[in-house]
DNA sequence: ATGAAAGCGCTAACAG
DNA sequence: CTGTTAGCGCTTTCAT
């Protein structure tokens, strides 16, 4: 069943029934409506290879991302494959893990097939020395990156301001009297979001005049057992803690964790508003990178830059305390 | 840059480029070597869409999910997906909510995109009266359900036994003495999934000789904040309740949630064995239903049905109770 | 508004 | 082992 046996049936030219599955305005009502009514009634579909092949698109964007698995990035592909379905675009995963190697090799195989635009999804995609592989693919197709930033031509960024954030976290518990704060992360050597998260937090202690004690930062893995045995271990020295802010909702669950074991109530931030937040008695507060709103808007942008529009190549949305129990501000 | 310009510039024809391509056995190997030596210095890359027309197929195969945002979802699809990389083949993934219309119209839109194989992750793909869109679907490419069952030709089904892990789970905590045993599961009308446990917690009940009272089965929206409630709400009544299984690790958060508001400790076990089992304090007992080794073996039927092979059209692994602090077995 | 025909880039049967 | 050539199914100019 081809495009052919459908024009002898409709007798016309298969030109015209190419106008109509492109819905060009140049065919007739009455036999737009005939070509209709048989293709519904035989059943057919056009090649999707074949239009690729003539449009040089198949209407497909790839959608990378280190694992899916993990919450946040599930989350984030779930919104950004919604939003992409909505304008007609199919999305083609890729989990690319956290080597650079591998993630060089998802960019050529999306590239590969030819899609009309790549998001990457998460920090992980900002290598720190050399993103000549991005700059690349962004001469093939056009880059928008979730949550990180890069100056390149053609890649475009939308990201949360995750710095300020967490300065404003540090600001909130200084301003409720918390001198002593840990600082939790899942650092594991270069990490752009890491390092502005990072900064945040010290821009926030210096803003209140607070001297950084280097033992009240802390690197784990990322996982509620490994931040656990980590604050448990700290809650047994000396070191004076009296409030924490974690990188990830996982740390701080972990820390709520030990901290209940001690027996000890101390206010806890998390990040990521994620669905664990009421994981932990009372629920946690949280700093929510609103993907909820980045995602529907990367893909305005997205449709925009296809479509020949300007865009502008970053924008950065604020982030939003989410107050539950585990700390509430004092200011108001 | 395409094959001909390629071919010219090797001095050879295109039919021995596009042998080269396709590893075809009969180029000799001086030529394959100018040939991909050539290929290389150009950068060239053969276009996926003529490749698609010519082979009627692009190496693509959809993924199905209700939301890949859903943990439990989001590890299936992340298992999958690297084990179809590592097979060469693409995913194109398609979160499709719950509603049958969507459902439909993902299978379509798959469809129409040629994908050499279509899988449904999760068994919210049965439907209770009529499941003829999977049939229909299967006339075009092979479909494989991941935790769902459903006889029609053309469909490959990969599943975990969990009507038997619930009701090991009854005996299990009957064994230690537990009588009262409250089951707290998430369904939503019409879920075969749901049914199936329930049954299992039922039969576990009468191999025990243990009489079922409805009060003890409760159903809640999925999440940890409606179990808490329910859970809180049923601890001040006068029903005796020994022992909880949850259908979810996320009701059976809730429910530790209640019960250490309450000051109560009970054993629970929880369901899907998920990254948040580590959020109680003590760790959360509960049922691996064995994705790790489901979607390879998902992924190794699929490549052979596609390569003509002869497959199983069923295939039933345990599941494993992953004992953690919540419960442990008495019997060894 | 419609049709004829020349691509799009690659594959594969056939001939050598 | 290699080349010639006819498709694959659709899009798109250019006539009419």
């Amino acid at each position: 069943m081809n495009i052919k046996s459908i024009a002898a049936r409709c007798g016309v030219s298969v030109a015209t029934i190419s106008r109509v599955i492109n819905d060009s305005p140049k065919v007739s009502e009455m036999t737009r409506q005939r070509v209709l009514q048989i293709m519904r009634e035989e059943g057919y579909t056009p090649n999707a290879f074949a239009r690729g092949l003539g449009l040089g698109s198949m209407r497909m964007v790839g959608l990378l991302c280190r694992d899916v698995s993990n919450p946040f990035y599930g989350l984030a592909v779930s919104l950004l494959e919604r939003n992409l379905r909505l304008k007609g675009y199919d999305s083609l995963l890729c989990s690319s893990g956290s080597h650079l190697e591998d993630k060089k090799k998802c960019l050529t195989l999306l590239l590969k097939k030819k899609v009309d635009a790549i998001i990457l999804v998460g920090a992980a995609f900002r290598e720190k020395h050399d993103n000549s592989h991005i700059a690349d693919a962004a001469r093939q197709a056009p880059v928008f990156l979730l949550n990180a930033e890069l100056q390149i031509p053609n890649v475009y960024c939308v990201l949360c301001d995750e710095k300020e954030a967490m300065r404003a976290n540090v600001r909130y518990m200084a301003a409720a009297g918390l001198r002593d704060i840990l600082y939790l992360h899942d650092m594991t050597g270069w990490a752009w979001a890491g390092m502005q998260k990072l900064q945040g937090y010290r821009q926030g202690l210096s803003d209140y005049g607070i001297a950084e004690n280097a033992e009240l930062i802390q690197a784990v893995e990322l996982g509620i057992e490994p931040a656990c045995e980590r604050v448990a271990a700290l809650l047994k020295t000396k070191i004076p803690i009296t409030g924490m802010i974690a990188s990830e909702d996982l740390l701080a669950v972990g820390a709520h964790k030990a901290l209940l074991a001690a027996g000890r109530e101390i206010p806890i931030i998390g990040f990521n508003n994620s669905l664990i937040t009421p994981c932990t008695t009372p629920s946690l507060t949280s700093v929510d990178n609103r993907l909820e709103a980045m995602c529907p808007l990367t893909i305005d942008m997205l449709e925009k830059v296809l479509s020949g529009g300007d865009v502008p190549a970053k924008t950065v949305l604020p982030a939003t305390l989410v107050e539950r129990g585990t700390f509430r501000r004092a200011d108001r």
